[in-house]
DNA sequence: TACCATCGATTAGTTTTTCTAATGTAGGTC
DNA sequence: GACCTACATTAGAAAAACTAATCGATGGTA
């Protein structure tokens, strides 16, 4: 595309031709009439003829410029049109997030016809993978992470912090009377993430309880994995409520005190870390970390 | 027509969209890949968006841009044909002149067909009228208009210089023998247009005869009626010889002498003293100087 | 694997464009 | 005939656009 009027002049060159008038082409425009004056000269220089005719007091649009008037006007209308169409459709179309299986399964999947009842025009796919995936390539627009507090390069959202509680499978605790004291459960064999067992010591303080420095500590590559050895009766583990209202329901694990501690980690939607947040993630985001408050107790994480 | 982005940013958005580089784009609009950065950039604080997903070494326009980018190019492609229109029919349509139904009946309305063939899509106008037009009111383009080399606030290009020969009807001479001396002329009645008597002894002149003080001059208010007064057989006029082709073809006129000079005065075609001149007028005044060259015997008029 | 060429981003400063303020001119209006 | 409004023009101010230089990243190449 090359040999293009200046547009800018065009643009005063089509109000001054709806209006037939530079100076309502300059109110329309807010500047002042000597700008439209300017701009309609230089136009008229660039093309090397008049396209308007100085009547006293008024102008009138040439006969010969009048082809060009109406296909100027017709462009800018489209490129006004385009425009407002671009701003308005930012609620629409396909957000693609990584998650892992263990949490798109128990804190996504079943709520997501919620999010859909609301923002009808997104459609959310999912990348299962427990990879870190890779914004570079453009095919994944934001993921769901547990972590800590802390990445690099990228923006990341909080979505829930982890408020954990001690959880086993009956069968480890067969006829025991709940709830335990903190001096019970460090009796028993305790289940943790590799590199998380101070979360123990967390919440064995929470607890007002010194935790004994010879624990029978097991640990776990990650947390599903913890979790499971809990729920086959081997340990406690610490484990966020809403992520196991399932097992709670069904009495594959039960609660064993009521004391909970939050920890410095939880779930984040981390996005590139782009100068502007795409407002359907940021939908996403506020949608799924109201709709986790509500599993929590009613606390939205901010 | 109101809320459009800034048109400029628009054009570098369509040209890397379309070449998917901003250097591409910035080659194509002859700036540098820093201009186009910062353009894109705009245009996406504008937006409150990214249009395109900063892959490594290459951008991605984004599939929510891609409609936007469409848009955006048809209606540049408008833009550019609209304009390739408008500087292409430089030469159609209508001019009207203002011209003495004289002068349009014996030099322009003869050979105008010439003109349409050379010019078919321009079509002449015009306005007979012994009046001055008036440009103000912008229905009239240009007048022919014979007179002096000087006029105020209109622009003039000279059609014809007039050079005049002596002639009269053959009643008046009958039976005398061709051509006449200038002491034979100067013992007729001799015609002239009033105030312009000395368009006479200037004939003389050139004729190397000294003008007789008392001559039997009399005086027209036009130079028709002065022909007229010619033909009738009651004097000698001075005439251009382009003009009264007619009546020296039909033999109501004769040229006494082959002694011809050139007047201060002629017919010019005026324009308005607008900054551009109307290529088709430019067209129509080259034209009709060279027509009348023909008749005048090759010479034409600078 | 180190080097080179290329691409986009960024910063700071310059150039160009655009705009304004002031003023002038010319009609139309009361 | 004074007054109002519309467009033109000038000089200078403001804003936008651009460049040069440089960085970081990376893909191709020797």
């Amino acid at each position: 595309m090359r040999r293009l009027p200046n547009l800018k002049q065009l643009r005063a060159f089509d109000a001054a031709a709806r209006l037939s008038s530079f100076r309502g082409a300059a109110d329309e425009l807010g500047v002042t009439q000597a700008a439209i004056s300017h701009q309609i000269k230089a136009l008229e220089a660039y093309f090397g003829r008049q396209l308007f005719d100085r009547l006293n007091r008024k102008i009138a649009l040439r006969n010969d410029a009048r082809e060009l008037a109406e296909d100027v006007g017709a462009a800018l209308r489209q490129i006004e049109e385009a425009a407002a169409r671009y701003q308005q459709n930012e609620m629409t179309g396909t957000i693609r997030i990584s998650v892992t299986p263990f949490y798109a399964n128990r804190m996504v999947l079943p709520f997501l016809d919620e999010f859909a009842e609301i923002y009808p025009e997104i459609s959310v796919e999912f990348d299962y993978s427990y990879q870190i995936a890779d914004f570079g390539e453009g095919t994944i627009d934001a993921a769901l992470r547990y972590g800590l507090s802390e990445w690099a390069g990228e923006r990341r959202e909080l979505i829930h912090h982890d408020r954990v509680v001690p959880v086993t499978s009956p069968k480890l605790i067969a006829g025991e009377e709940l709830p335990f004291s903190a001096a019970k459960i460090a009796s028993f064999p305790l289940a943790a993430v590799e590199g998380q067992e101070r979360y123990w010591g967390q919440w064995f303080a929470a607890a007002s309880f010194e935790m004994p420095g010879a624990c029978d500590i097991s640990r776990h590559a990650q947390r599903a994995l913890a979790l499971d050895y809990a729920v086959a009766g081997n340990a406690i583990a610490l484990a966020d409520l809403p992520l196991i209202r399932n097992e709670l329901a069904t009495g594959s694990l039960v609660q064993l005190s009521p004391t909970a501690t939050t920890l410095d980690r939880g779930i984040h939607l981390a996005t590139p870390d782009s100068p502007f947040l795409d407002k359907r993630l940021t939908a996403f985001a506020d949608w799924l970390r109201r709709r986790v408050a509500l599993l929590s107790g009613g606390e939205v994480a901010t």
